[in-house]
DNA sequence: TAATGAATATGAGATATCTCATATTTTCGA
DNA sequence: TCGAAAATATGAGATATCTCATATTCATTA
């Protein structure tokens, strides 16, 4: 982790700036993270609030069996830490950079009263949270209506990069809660009926009708 | 449903007051529905923030395969309709009375930009949403890491009833995304094992220890 | 009170998914 | 550049869960 200074520092204050989102005037610090570094640690309260600039994360939660899930990914120009600003009491997720990853660090202890009573922020924060929990609500209700079948080839469709499907399995499984085993099952169906086709490590999309139709099965009425 | 009146909306005007919620006065409906009515019907935007004084409701979505998901359920003091408060798009879910259930019915039309610009309310809303997204989050990664026995000792404990379990099948498939057969299966099991007997329709705990070593497993850390 | 629909119940076979064992290839640090 | 660790790959058997078919009991209402 690197925190960044002056010059460094001042290109990023300067050129993303999220003034915006705030009615008062915020000191904030600039982090970089390097490519899979631990951004807060898993049972570990942190001490900022992060707003991401450049590069992608992920939230992890270990259970008690061993098992990892990969409870969602976290994008350009999103909180990290907005859970732990609003409650006091809370399981503090893991969460890893997957590129590195640049952010706004706002520290709590100086912030945290000013942020709670900021109209602004909080407007926009509360947009923020009700998305997440839609979101989370509609992850949940698929995992458990559809079989891997549908929601793989809606994350192939999402992750893919110019028709070029290139995640790495082992991700893959932590996010859709499946075996290794099983998800190699069903890439290799999809390439048996011809929607993929492998090239090298990473899978071609050559039916990409046939996916949106499994895709198209998780959207609501 | 049933829009009260005069002394009984009174009634709950006074003794159910929940004004300490924002800081400005709000002129409030006062409604009531009926067991099993919908108080808001799925793909219907509704027209009202509810909050829930009496009784409990369930959240539900439909899914193309015909299948119905229990998101939820929703208690006292809770919100009803926060979605489409914050969110113009937004695919709303049904929700339906569990008993008969009263609330508090604030009209968007009237109230929505002085809500959004109260910080009182928008703090407390922002803390029920990071609640709510935390919970959707649990139970999303519970339910791809644990199998049912694990999943459904939590319910039992957390819905029985001095120690009887009398939740309806039906019900409990949509909630925790089984079939109604395997769940049967499944409680037959713990009448096997011991950790229930049955009584008439119902189910008695009767080593509620074991269902605790069940449950505890979902927990974290 | 009869009838109808909801809820409970159970069997049997199918399928989705998991676990474990093992082999090959790739990546990356010492 | 070598060796360890990570990622990919595949087989085989086990188990969790689903679908469908069919009864029985219970509750509601005409």
């Amino acid at each position: 982790m690197e925190v960044y200074k002056n010059q460094k520092k001042q290109f990023y204050v300067e050129n993303y700036s999220i003034a915006h989102l705030f009615s008062f005037h915020v000191e904030m610090e600039v982090h970089e993270y390097g490519r899979d570094e631990w951004i807060i640690q898993e049972g570990m309260r942190p001490h900022y609030l992060f707003y991401v600039l450049e590069g992608k994360a992920k939230i992890y939660v270990t259970h008690q069996n061993g098992k990892v899930s990969l409870i969602n990914f976290i994008n350009e120009n999103e909180y990290i830490g907005e859970m732990e600003l609003l409650n006091d009491v809370y399981y503090t997720k893991g969460i890893q950079a997957t590129t590195k990853t640049i952010c706004f660090a706002i520290p709590y202890h100086r912030y945290r009263n000013q942020l709670l009573d900021d109209n602004k922020f909080l407007r926009e924060l509360t947009k923020f949270l009700s998305l997440k929990a839609t979101f989370m609500a509609a992850k949940y209700s698929q995992s458990l209506a559809f079989p891997l079948e549908n929601r793989l080839a809606d994350f192939i469709l999402q992750t893919a990069d110019e028709g070029l499907y290139k995640e790495k399995h082992v991700t893959v499984c932590d996010y859709l809660g499946v075996s290794y085993r099983h998800l190699l099952h069903v890439l290799t169906q999809f390439c048996e009926k011809q929607f993929l086709q492998k090239e090298g490590r990473n899978y071609r999309i050559i039916q990409p009708q046939s996916l949106h139709e499994l895709a198209g099965a998780l959207r609501n009425g």
